[in-house]
DNA sequence: TATAGTTGTCTATATCAATAGACAAATTTT
DNA sequence: AAAATTTGTCTATTGATATAGACAACTATA
């Protein structure tokens, strides 16, 4: 699709090798390449972009180093395929009853948790008062024991005292809201960026410096409107994307 | 929220100043300045970000080039604050209809429109043979004389003959498909992902180079099910965020 | 008016990024 | 066995990136 012929700007701050070594994610990422290919020799691809066979040489470098490459002298260099997964959001999505056939196994490991003043923004996301106590929990999401995302969720600490150490228990949102009498909840409202991740973000996911995140703010309610959960969670956007269901 | 003393990566392919100028851009759009306000002096910036002054200095100008920030000798560096528009994506989504009340005049204009045979994707997604005939649209949305959007769609060249005129024309997709006898259409299905955007629509959108795209592939249906359009949208996530509501 | 704070400009230096060319090492093809 | 293809390594050069320090120009404040 796009990107067929997209070339490749310089001067901008961003270095010649990672954007190739971008396009080559993307090419994985978009099924140019199958299973265990080969890639382009390096040649080849210098040509194609315009730029010096070193400097491609410098973006395989990177990507061999990530694991998503491997190179052998005088054969070639292959994909190590890793595809991406595709992960369904709506009104009624949890977080491991969509990944459903993709993956064997997943879970959300619980990172820190902390009690701390509501800032306003998490207040009247809540139905708080500015100040009221919230529980923050930093967690990550696994699959196959691949990070495939990193959240920042808030709860009410009156209402849902103790719920870290239900998260750190069952490694799941929707059981841990059951013991809190939440047998069913919506998502009211989901607001969706991108940027580029951050130091932290970096290290909890083991992406690569640079990597580009999807980011989702949803507020969770009850079925009578009541808001119990407000959350950022960060996607990276090589592995994940999201998929929005028609009637959901 | 999240990147409040983030910091900064080292030797990963992006420059240091383009690092923090994103980090900008990022507090801008986030509200940590208000309209208006003035940036942290240069030295301030250099000591957070644990760089040299002359590194903050390269990432403002390339702001103050973008028109993003305004600097002034002996004052300041200050805000010419660009809010982000949020787009509204669900079932029913139009163009038009979503961004009401939030800009005074919007429209997509077509860029450029050809006639080519269907991939194998595109051909499934519209459930033609492959190597059918299909237009292909290259259209920019723009709100307020500013481009929002950068859209590359797809229809059946059999059934839509001449569709690139109506678009022209009416500088809007429910317009014209209503001269096919299409009174509505819902959105099947929305894939969601992000990457860096690429020469064209850099171009196109007037963007910095080295920004982030947020990128939607849909398919859209008529009421009975039968897909009309497949449309891949690059959204600037520096100026947009996509908005899923509820029950849409 | 004097002082402090801020942006603008200049020189200098070290490292990274990119290009260029040559050849070695390994594999596949002829 | 020989040739062609492909990755790996080395040297060298140029320009961009980042650091460092000094001082000028301008603004606001004491």
């Amino acid at each position: 699709m796009a990107g067929l012929a997209s070339s490749i700007e310089r001067r901008n701050g961003v270095s010649l090798w990672r954007q190739i070594a971008d396009k080559i994610l993307q090419g994985i990422a978009g099924g140019d390449f199958a299973e265990n290919a080969a890639l382009p020799p390096e040649m080849a691809l210098a040509e194609r972009y315009g730029v010096n066979r070193h400097t491609v040489r410098s973006a395989i470098a990177a990507l061999v180093q990530d694991g998503v490459l491997r190179a052998e002298q005088g054969r070639g260099t292959f994909v190590l395929s890793r595809k991406r997964l595709s992960y369904p959001i709506g009104a009624r999505t949890r977080f491991s009853t969509g990944l459903q056939g993709q993956t064997s196994e997943r879970h959300i490991a619980l990172l820190s948790s902390a009690t701390e003043p509501a800032s306003r923004r998490i207040a009247e996301a809540l139905g708080l008062a500015k100040g009221a106590a919230v529980i923050r929990l930093e967690t990550r999401g696994e699959a196959d024991g691949h990070p495939v995302s990193r959240a920042t969720t808030w709860f009410d600490a009156k209402r849902f005292a103790g719920i870290e150490a239900a998260m750190a228990e069952t490694g799941s949102i929707t059981a841990s809201l059951k013991r809190f009498g939440i047998n069913d909840y919506l998502r009211q409202s989901t607001v969706l960026s991108a940027r580029h991740a951050d130091a932290d973000d970096l290290v909890a996911m083991e992406l690569q410096p640079g990597a580009i995140v999807l980011v989702t703010v949803a507020v969770n309610v009850t079925l009578d409107g009541q808001p119990i959960q407000f959350a950022e969670s960060r996607f990276p956007a090589e592995r994940v994307e999201l998929r929005l269901s028609a009637g959901d």
